[in-house]
DNA sequence: GTTGACCTTCCAGTTACTGTAATGCTTATA
DNA sequence: TATAAGCATTACAGTAACTGGAAGGTCAAC
């Protein structure tokens, strides 16, 4: 199977798949007599789970951590469940923070006279000293 | 002034503001008999304007169109209104994307034993094949 | 005179790739 | 058979917004 085909199958770009080999976060793979990359089943499982993962937030080296427990059968799903608890964590907290911007971008977009003049609350409001 | 105190007024890393420099976003200050850098007021205030900017998710080079206009008597307001605008609504993307992958993780979390043993849904959903 | 806190420049590293160049293989068509 | 398209290969540069670190100069205090 060509990188070509693998990339549509998992969802990533050629190029991400080849970083990804790089980075030994997938194992090289065979190559054909031609030199192309030849990919079997279990490689494009792996890369179908990075892409989910990366989806759900979690940086490479996380991933890294979420492929090895995905490839042990002695790990602890306790294992598991930590890891994405912490992500939901961040992702919350995440939430939590772009709220507050988007609470302080309205009240400046209606605070703006959005006209030709150049006085703009916006700009004040931007320059004001913050304690 | 210093740039340690500068630094410390701004709310910026002293790196920060020599980057800033090194990008034309703000001027290079002059320099003191020591080569030190010496901060005037207004370059401090426009470190201050870039710093709340950069806090409300705009990009350098976003930032660098905002401290035009910021510097410019003849800016129409309506100029920075859709600025601030157009970042509203991304925040506002980024909010709801954020919220999808929020419900997914929790399903997750809720999906596996958390205990001793390999078996863990969130490895079973991750791996699976998505349409 | 030496310690510590500050400043300088410059270069490397970060993250997760993408873009581009230069080149080679495969297959179909003129 | 020439050639063009559509794949593949490697290698290097670039992105964003800085941070870290090295190697060194300056300043104030003790």
């Amino acid at each position: 199977m060509n990188i070509g085909q693998v990339a549509k199958q998992s969802g990533l770009s050629t190029k991400a798949i080849r970083y990804y080999e790089s980075i030994d976060l997938i194992p090289p793979p065979i190559r054909q007599a031609n030199g192309y990359r030849d990919y079997n089943q279990q490689t494009l499982s792996a890369l179908r789970f990075l892409r989910q993962a990366r989806q759900f937030g979690f940086s490479l080296e996380e991933c890294r951590e979420l492929v090895v427990l995905y490839q042990n059968p002695q790990r602890r799903s306790a294992e598991v469940h930590s890891l994405v608890e912490d992500k939901l964590i961040e992702v919350e907290r995440h939430i939590k923070e772009l709220r507050s911007i988007k609470k302080l971008l309205t009240k400046l977009v209606s605070s703006c006279p959005n006209d030709e003049g150049s006085d703009c609350e916006i700009l004040n409001a931007l320059s004001a000293v913050k304690s």
